[in-house]
DNA sequence: CGATCAGTTGAATATGGTCAACGGCTGTGG
DNA sequence: CCACAGCCGTTGACCATATTCAACTGATCG
């Protein structure tokens, strides 16, 4: 599965995240501390990137494809606790250890900056710790929305919930179907996407079935999704209407 | 219902959080500037701090009480997203609406800094600006703990997290019992635990008469609660020993 | 004293989980 | 080329857990 990035050289200049990401404010000298610091990596769809508990080598921004965050409990069960898009940051600057695991849920390329000197640049570049408090304060809200879900929603509107970020998320991107309507497609398995709303992959399946005959969204194969009435999604949501921001 | 601050005179030095909260690592000018926009506030029990989608004037720290974080749903349905304890921060620097509701669990005092000079002052004051950093990726990491909580435990499991989180943050200040057990009061209706849990009231209270019948916990009242083996908790919240990260 | 509020408990119900069978695709090997 | 295994997903039957609705207790307050 190729990822968009095989066109991307390495430089800075032309990032596809280089204005959303943690440099996103930064200057021209500062970004020049910072390339002599980085360097890319990839990952394989299914490969993990960190290790819960293990010391972090490296922090650094998604360039492309999705990775997750995931807890695990001794006995197995799991919670995914994010999804990281192209520009979201990975690691956390001041403590070794990950408290999750990161994984690749798509291929992934990933900018990375050693840690240390991360740091020591991050102490001299307010643009910098700027950038990344102000996206740290986003996953906060993020975080908090989503317990909302995860702990009042019934199964139908998690499902609803989520197909609606994904498709205001990709609405930028992707192509639009006649009249408004989103199309997109799942970056997740059933499965993937049970561990994110905290269901069963087989109440997944089900809730997905019955949004289907229900005629909320419209399923091509397994992953290809379209929505014919965005707003009757988010009423599903139970977001009614708004749902916060729509550009 | 009195509150501990009583003797509080508004003195930064004598200031019961100055040490964690956002002014921890302030220096003795830094301090002063702060003192020049701060004020105190009280709330009583009950009381909104600060309405979701109004804007805030202000931004603090809690001195005394607790306060909590909420999302509602338009149907009514509530899921607590926070818990503020002494030395929590409040409010979101760069944005001007909250979020949620921050409502008074119990009667607060509060210390508050007008925003706009508080948001130049961190422009700066790398010292603020470093702890609040500090401050949310803690926040961050105690909401996807939350989230496992809520996506993926039990009702018996949730409600032993609950009295575990209670339990070892006021480790430190309250009177331990006898062989190391703990004793606490929960600062939390049921209902309120009920809200943080993604439960019903109904459920919290049978569930913590189970807890109390398997003698997990001892009740006296209906808010004392003494845990004579932390250890057998623990294991009923399904955070074998360790419990993660909570300094 | 009645009224209100926090909490407990019971009985019936609904929602989602568990276990299991099965369908469709893809890739591999005879 | 077909047979087969492995993976992802769907569906059904049954069951467990937590919710709902309701009655009731004890404390506090005017």
């Amino acid at each position: 599965m190729s990822v968009q990035s095989q066109a991307f050289t390495g430089n800075c200049s032309d990032c596809p995240v280089r204005h959303r990401a943690v440099c996103a404010h930064c200057e021209i000298d500062e970004l020049d501390e910072l390339e002599s610091i980085k360097y890319y990596r990839t990952f394989e769809a299914g490969q993990t990137i960190i290790w819960s508990g293990d010391k972090m080598a490296f922090v650094g921004s998604v360039i492309a494809g999705i990775a997750s965050l995931t807890q695990t409990m001794e006995d197995g069960r799991t919670q995914m606790v994010g999804l990281l898009l192209p520009s979201d940051f990975v690691g956390r600057p001041g403590r070794d250890g990950s408290a999750y695991d990161v994984t690749a849920t798509t291929d992934v390329v990933m900018c990375c900056f050693r840690k240390k000197p991360f740091e020591q640049l991050m102490a001299r570049t307010p643009h910098i710790a700027h950038r990344l408090l102000q996206m740290t304060l986003d996953e906060l809200d993020a975080a908090r929305e989503w317990m909302l879900v995860l702990g009042r929603k019934t199964a139908r509107e998690k499902i609803a919930s989520l197909l609606s970020i994904i498709a205001r998320r990709d609405a930028s991107l992707s192509p639009n179907g006649p009249s408004g309507a989103m199309v997109f497609d799942l970056p997740l398995t059933r499965e993937a996407m049970a561990d994110y709303l905290g269901l069963t992959l087989e109440t997944v399946s089900r809730q997905m079935s019955a949004l289907k005959r229900d005629g909320v969204i419209l399923l091509e194969g397994k992953r290809h999704v379209t929505v014919p009435d965005m707003g009757r999604l988010m009423e599903e949501a139970g977001d009614d209407s708004d749902g916060g921001l729509m550009a």
